[in-house]
DNA sequence: TTTAAAAGGTGATTTGGATCACATTAGGTT
DNA sequence: AACCTAATGTGATCCAAATCACCTTTTAAA
């Protein structure tokens, strides 16, 4: 709860009675490796604010394939909002890739906060500005980018992940094959 | 400035003095078809919610190819958001398709607006949490699905722009050639 | 109404990656 | 340590879509 109140306070400072009020609406849960937070099907009752760990958001195409649409780590929010926001069941499922604990919120403690507390509100409105503009950028890359400009791209902004998780799942978040990612890095 | 009113209201009700108030801080603007709002380079000084009309939002790519990151129509809020939030150069173009009108908002209105008036924040929340979901979609489409499959969800979506615009942009826009879009709905 | 330019269609050719098929190596488990 | 499974690398083949080239049709402008 310590690591909440900081990264709420990188953009609303707040007071005591505002932090003591908030951190009612957010419950702790330890994830294990392979362990799922929101499975395809699910009715999507939380949203997560990644404490520790890595996680990933994906679904699963027609064809059996699997496409990453998120890696969240440390002080990322994840799930799939698509379910979440407009009630709807899950088509997306959230993985835990090394286990950590995640911070839950419900769609109507999200709501609440954000109606009780202009700063919340605004909390919200900034991550998800800061959200709207990344999906941007992702999907200029989708749209025009060779395989090396994208693998490039994600050893720039994620040197970290390019280490610690296997090679097969950047490849599903990047849109590539196994082997064209491989054939990559072995030619530079 | 009555659609204004109208728009916002499908999310949260106003009083009049709040409307009075909020309206000082829209410009109208009419635009001409092939007439630029944004322009690679530019500091983006606005965010326009469109009256009428039908623009595109794109970016050149370092082969010179055009790629359409959205169409914007009535009641669609559009400029290069990256440049906008970011307070950065342009990286985007922002182009009239059918002659219209656009309502200008700076972002020190927004804020000004959303940091005055809860009610404001909210709305812009809500608008921020539908594009959210929304692009988070087309990243899934991105990535996993089929000229043909992008070329029927895009005519099931928007039917009528189908009809209204050159293929060649909606190529540019599902991120495929325009001979290939061609002969998709030859092929049926 | 003529002329030019943009939009659209379609065959032929090329090609970047996907796919397939294995071999090798690294990790995890009992 | 032995065993099994996941991860990775790499050659060979295939294929969907891009590219190229050109023609027809539509639209807009002079």
């Amino acid at each position: 709860m310590e690591n909440l109140r900081k990264h709420i306070e990188e953009i609303v400072t707040l007071t005591e009675d505002e932090f003591r009020q908030l951190k009612t609406f957010f419950t702790v849960k330890k994830v294990r490796k392979n362990q799922y937070l929101v499975h395809e099907g699910d009715d999507v009752k939380f949203e997560y604010l990644v404490v520790k760990g890595i996680f990933k958001v994906f679904y699963v195409d027609m064809d059996g394939k699997e496409h990453i649409l998120q890696f969240a780590r440390e002080n990322w929010w994840m799930t799939d909002y698509i379910a979440y926001f407009k009630q709807v069941p899950a088509t997306m499922f959230v993985e835990c890739i090394e286990e950590g604990e995640v911070l839950c919120l419900t769609l109507h403690g999200r709501e609440k906060l954000s109606a009780d507390l202009h700063k919340m509100e605004h909390f919200f409105r900034v991550k998800l500005t800061n959200g709207y503009v990344a999906l941007q950028q992702r999907i200029a890359m989708l749209l025009s980018s060779t395989p090396q400009q994208r693998y490039e791209q994600f050893s720039k902004l994620s040197p970290d992940l390019l280490q610690r998780i296997p090679k097969k799942l950047i490849a599903e978040y990047l849109g590539v094959s196994r082997e064209t990612l491989s054939r990559l890095y072995a030619n530079k």
